[in-house]
DNA sequence: GATCGACTCTAGAACGTTCTAGGGCGGGTC
DNA sequence: GACCCGCCCTAGAACGTTCTAGAGTCGATC
């Protein structure tokens, strides 16, 4: 029953508009070299036959594709939101995207693999994990461009935040808030913890706060935060930055068990605006990076190689935004 | 420089090899037909060349697409875990699968028309929003696996959860700790509100606590929950049912701040086991869906379906399961 | 020693599209 | 009236693969 009918294709609509296949084709993309009238009768019959053009034989033949391919990780709300934006961006410019996503059972390669097999003519990485090495070898067969992550290897395309700045952010807020014992924690071994942690430095060291400076290894995690929480419990501060949100929630379910104040006793800046930190229950100050800004450039940088273009910068850095929320504030001697 | 030289093909690999186009073919298949000495030896030169299957052509040609197109949103966290399993059950049977996402400025309709356009052999859709009369004509076309929703229409196969089960799994778990006073929050006009609220209804009367059945309208968000808490404030109960965790986290934060305790004064369950129902922070006992299996059967109905099998039941229905977290307890007389 | 079957291999058509080359045809210019 | 140009249209090759039909070789069976 279902799935009998072969589905109409060029010569279907031709045969029933009594033209040619290559005429059809002519109409069906839009192109120049069919009168008016003809264009009519032609869409008027697909549409009667519900005729779906098939991408496959399309761009086969057609050998641009106008396709680009994205790896996201199923773990990462924030991917989510990035998706979102590559959708725009790429509808924006006529090109079509196709999505291969990364699980804690499907590996990046598994899924680059698979786009490379759906022949689309680049690919755009969110946050991706493979050695450089690697990422250099796919750059030698198409445009990539990696999202989130440096990359120091010229053939490969880079857009991401200014992670630096966006601490150099974080730490003038809370300075701008009276605090002085500001702490940072880190996470680990995680893509741009070190950017991060440098910014950090950077920071305080320009406020002449270097006295002050105190990092302790954190991680990706709730429980990661929550370990960090308990090492500072000693001496603690009275703000602290961390690595991301997630992090954050981690360490400040350990604060506040602990009987501190939120932010009265101690301010808490996380990173990422992930969805969660808007819930009123966590209301957590953070670093927004700019999604939209980031998407089109990212789409924008892939096309410009696709058509060949000799590309001046390689790596483009977006500043980021602070968001303040409900979890900084003055410290208790500054009210 | 990049993407100057033309991808590998079988033609490539075959005059390397010295061989013929078909042979090549049949090796990269591992279909009967080649000696293990040949086999070898073109495997050999296809990993030197690195050469890729088109699965465009592959696919054009083989008329047979093993490809299963799946439609999710950006939005529902719940979603991303789904995929993970679908690609599971995918893999094992030998099928890829091509996403599509919907975003806030990107519509089912849109998601749905690129995968028709990529020729995909059937459809998964996650908690389809279509009307019925539009999921019927799709499924008209090809095999269509609607996902976390129920369609009445024999055409369309459905795999969900049994919701009404998963509020009897909550409220009998609450009427086990003692609570008798019970209200549920429901989710508005979202989809599977209503099976939830009748579930929810049946519970209570099969305890025979119909006197104490008391319905709120909710919502999908936090601010729906929110509302819900303030509206029961005058007579709170000593446990709710929410809809979904979201709504339960807006529910949650209300009553805290109202001075509450949770579980002690009053107890709480949500509904989905969202990523962020496990944070240490909010920990809350909710209803768990089965995701393996929703997918490993949604992916079966599809291929069944390819396979031109008459299948029997049209709806599957999964039992969920309870996790209980932190936010239930026994009502404060009968600790 | 002819016939058969199994095995390995090949030539060429086919999938649905786009692209290249060119064929009518009407009307303007010399 | 010969020429050229622009417009609308068509035939047929091409994209990279799989599929069908069949060709060649070898060894075993009658």
């Amino acid at each position: 029953m279902t799935g009998g009918e072969r589905r109409p294709t060029l010569a279907d609509v031709a045969a029933q508009a009594g033209v040619s296949v290559a005429l059809v084709s002519i109409v069906m993309r839009d192109a120049p070299g069919a009168s008016a009238a003809t264009r009519e009768r032609v869409l008027e019959v697909a549409r009667r036959l519900d005729y779906q053009p098939d991408s496959r034989a399309r761009l086969l033949r057609s050998g641009q594709s106008r396709l680009l391919g994205v790896v996201f990780g199923v773990q990462h709300p924030f991917h989510d939101d990035l998706l979102t934006g590559l959708y725009d961006a790429a509808e924006k410019i006529g090109y079509e995207l196709t999505l291969s996503a990364v699980t804690p059972r499907r590996d990046e390669r598994t899924a680059i693999s698979g786009l490379l097999q759906d022949r689309c003519a680049a690919l755009v990485l969110l946050g991706p994990q493979l050695p450089t090495a690697e990422l250099a070898t796919l750059a030698g067969r198409l445009p990539v461009v990696a999202m989130m992550r440096t990359v120091r290897q010229r053939q490969v395309d880079v857009v991401r935040t200014d992670d630096g700045r966006g601490l150099h952010l974080a730490v003038d807020h809370l300075v701008a808030l009276g605090h002085r014992d500001i702490a940072h924690v880190d996470g680990g071994r995680w893509l741009s913890s070190a950017e991060r942690r440098q910014g950090y430095r950077d920071a305080m060291r320009r406020n002449g706060l270097q006295a002050y400076e105190r990092v302790v290894t954190g991680g990706f995690g709730e429980e990661d935060g929550a370990r960090a929480a308990r090492e500072l419990r000693e001496h603690p501060p009275t703000a602290v930055t961390v690595f991301n949100d997630l992090s954050a929630t981690g360490l400040l379910d350990v604060l506040r068990r602990d009987g501190l104040s939120v932010p009265a006793d101690i301010s808490v800046v996380g990173y990422d605006d992930s969805s969660f930190s808007r819930l009123a229950h966590i209301d957590l100050t953070t670093v927004a990076q700019d999604i939209d800004t980031m998407a089109t450039l990212a789409v924008a940088r892939a096309v410009e190689r696709i058509d060949g273009a000799q590309v001046a910068h390689r790596e483009v850095v977006i500043p980021p935004r602070l968001v303040v929320r409900g979890t900084t504030g003055p410290p208790r001697g500054a009210a």
